[in-house]
DNA sequence: GTGTTGACTATCG
DNA sequence: ACGATAGCCAACA
């Protein structure tokens, strides 16, 4: 049983439609300064080892966007993205604005991980 | 309802 | 430390 709920709708019920949007929620909760992985990300929006659908969510995000994405990252603590890209440039120096150290390409989770 | 796809993760060589 | 493989969950066609 697929049938797709309506995306809008969210005032009728206290459930949201989607798990996507749980992950939009688990995201606001990040502070600046931090980051965070996929697959911690998705747990958080009570979505445990769903780390891909994090990774679909934030694809699909504007680009003018209030969300933090640019803290989230990959579990080997480094970002998610092509290196020729736009976006990965501007993930990195977000993050660097933030006070996150990135050597050589790769974040220290064991320092910048958010945990809870 | 079935099959494909993906900003992933853990394991193994 | 790095690349290849298999496993996972939810959205989408």
């Amino acid at each position: 049983m697929k049938k797709t709920l309506i995306p809008e709708h969210p005032a009728a019920s206290n459930q949201v439609a989607t798990n996507r949007e749980a992950i939009y929620l688990a995201l606001m909760s990040i502070p600046a300064g931090k980051v965070i992985t996929y697959g911690q990300l998705a747990s958080l929006a009570g979505l445990p080892g769903a780390a891909r659908l994090a990774g679909s969510v934030l694809c699909g995000l504007p680009e003018k966007t209030e969300l933090p994405w640019h803290r989230v990252i990959n579990a080997q603590g480094k970002i998610s993205l092509p290196v020729d890209s736009a976006s990965y440039k501007k993930q990195l120096q977000r993050l660097k604005a933030e006070g996150v150290e990135i050597k050589n390409g790769k974040i220290s989770l064991r320092i910048y991980g958010y945990n809870n």
